[in-house]
DNA sequence: TGTTAGCACTCATCCTGATAGAGTGCTAAC
DNA sequence: GTTAGCACTCTATCAGGATGAGTGCTAACA
């Protein structure tokens, strides 16, 4: 069968509908739109065919139709194809948004925690920020101070000034001069290195070179290697959790319970960042419907997903979490707007 | 009227039949508790006696009663007496949280993350933590490194191994030299104070010390000391949040969406942690039921806290939050418990 | 051949009334 | 002081009926 033009239109006009309403649309709402002046007899004819083909359901013999995943995927990808043509230019909404950027504020996850709270506010859907992964960044400069007889920290600035520290508790002590040493050494070597240049070949030729304690500054220097390798501190802020009741076909006991658990736990987020980095197609935006999502317990749910970059190879994600319904227009809109803003401030070369 | 023995034995049982069920509670169910031997309408004349004293409520009239916050208030006080007295060795049910805490993780949060998590699936209910504040602590270590040509950063190690840093932008370079004078001056005056010692006094009369440079030195002694002083640092770990769906009187879209916002805003739970710490009596374990509690959303609930606390002055609060129907007892025990081996870890002078 | 009007049919929702059952308060008897 | 008994109240539950939204199908129409 074919999915001729009148067809989309129904279709569009059957999906924008249940996106306002929530409720499942029948024939005669259909047939009083005005643009299209056919019965709602034809209607139903229509919608019969695209029942068949798959783009809407009914929820019992005598309800109405609403769109099925496979319906909203076409609705989402020709709205996507629109907004790239005519790249709309809705900045008006998230405005506050942009001022609050512009404070620049020096802590960075005050910075993300108010980035997810203003768009859960603004879209009245869930939201989540990743923290960027450092990936690709470079290491700026990197410090052994004593502590104890038998600690050390070591201080690690990442390009983007992100600091990482870490405690090194070390079998024997160390004298002033070898530490000194040590410092020199890392240095000289690791200064300007991507993270993910510092692998078991490079430690070993550092190991190599620091001479006669290797024993015990090779130890340090595994331990260095090792908090610097360390990304499990990929922080994950969400919020707007709540915002979900407000949608009905979320809002019961067993839905809600899943969805906030799996916001709370956090731990399954991180495979929907990971998901999003790895698909990072031209637009930087990506829509989940239902089960499109890697997050099992977001089936019932759509996501969208962007991918942000400050500076060089510093990309996190952000992500609205809401119900199937959700107002995909506004959604992208907003991020795109975000996206360009960030980008704006914090320079991405392009 | 006389609240005597009978009476307080009803209102026992009334009570923990209905933590039992949830469901309100009648006379015959009351009678046939074996060891007082009264029938149904002698139970109904004592009840209604318990209701005039406020102690149980109706639902309404032909229902059974349920205990009110004062109910609840007078069996928790009774409970804790009894517990003090013959202090319970309940130590069997946690016996995984004392293997968690022996490996002693590094990572503090990580350890404070996944005690709340204990928690919450040992108890069903929801649990928070929020990490140790650092008031009395003191300071150990301090050091400032050059990063860029404007840019320092101040790393600042706390007793317990805390470490705390910060990126300070100066307007003006800094020789080696200066830098170098700068630690040892911050070092020989600070090491050993308890951070709240670090006042304006204190601050100027480094200053003064510092001599020549003294504007930009002085612009860096005040970064120091402010990123010391920052204590807004409290993180609240959460756990469980969705265990509240398992009680259907906490369970309605309203209630839960009020206190899922609560876990996720977390601000207000600091107000909990607060009190908490202010009300700090011998035994360490408060108890709030229902409108008792500083966090409104939460007037529904009974919530109870502990205060923890690792070596000297660094304290923290545990709490659990659940229906005011919950397991007191099994909840003072778990906690008790997780105190006692926390201080036989973390070695309390007591 | 595509479109439309009409009609019978289905199904969820809402309201109603009846019933059962849990529990109480009161009274009178023990 | 305690208990048995009874009338009463209130909730929860269920069935039945009405309502209305919406469909699919058929026959007529352009």
């Amino acid at each position: 069968m074919e999915l001729d033009e009148r067809k989309m239109k129904i279709l569009q006009a059957v999906i924008k509908n249940y996106l306002e309403t929530g409720e499942p649309v029948g024939s005669r709402t259909i047939s009083k739109y005005t643009d299209l002046n056919l019965s709602s007899a034809t209607i139903r004819n229509e919608m019969a065919d695209l029942e068949e083909m798959g783009y809407i359901v009914q929820p019992h013999t005598s309800a109405g139709r609403i769109p099925s995943d496979k319906g909203y995927r076409l609705y989402v990808d020709t709205m996507m194809q629109q907004m790239d043509t005519a790249m709309k230019e809705k900045t008006r909404e998230v405005e506050e948004l942009k001022d609050l950027l512009l404070e620049k504020e020096e802590k960075m996850d005050q910075l993300l925690k108010s980035v997810a709270k203003t768009l859960a506010v603004n879209t009245n859907y869930a939201s989540m920020i990743s923290s960027p992964s450092y990936s690709g960044s470079r290491l700026k400069f990197i410090q052994l101070s004593r502590v104890d007889a038998n600690q050390l920290i070591a201080v690690i600035v990442l390009e983007g000034n992100i600091l990482k520290n870490s405690m090194l508790s070390v079998s024997e002590g160390l004298d002033d001069e070898t530490l000194l040493k040590l410092n020199v050494l890392l240095n000289t070597h690791l200064n300007g290195l991507p993270i993910e240049e510092i692998n078991l070949g490079l430690v070993a030729r550092l190991k190599q070179q620091a001479g006669i304690h290797s024993d015990i500054v090779g130890e340090v220097i595994d331990a260095v290697a090792e908090s610097i390798k360390a990304d499990d501190d990929l922080e994950i802020y969400t919020s707007g959790a709540n915002n979900i009741f407000k949608y009905p076909e979320l809002a019961d006991q067993q839905k809600a319970s899943e969805i906030i658990s799996t916001f709370e736990e956090k731990q399954m987020l991180t495979t929907l960042v990971q998901d999003t980095l790895s698909k990072d197609n031209n637009t930087g935006i990506q829509v989940y419907i239902g089960d499109e999502t890697p997050v099992s317990s977001m089936k019932d749910c759509s996501v969208v997903t962007a991918t942000y970059e400050l500076g060089e190879g510093m990309k996190g994600t952000i992500g609205i979490i809401g119900p199937k319904r959700m107002d995909y227009e506004k959604v992208v809109g907003t991020l795109q707007t975000l996206m360009k803003q960030l980008d704006a401030l914090y320079g991405k070369k392009s």
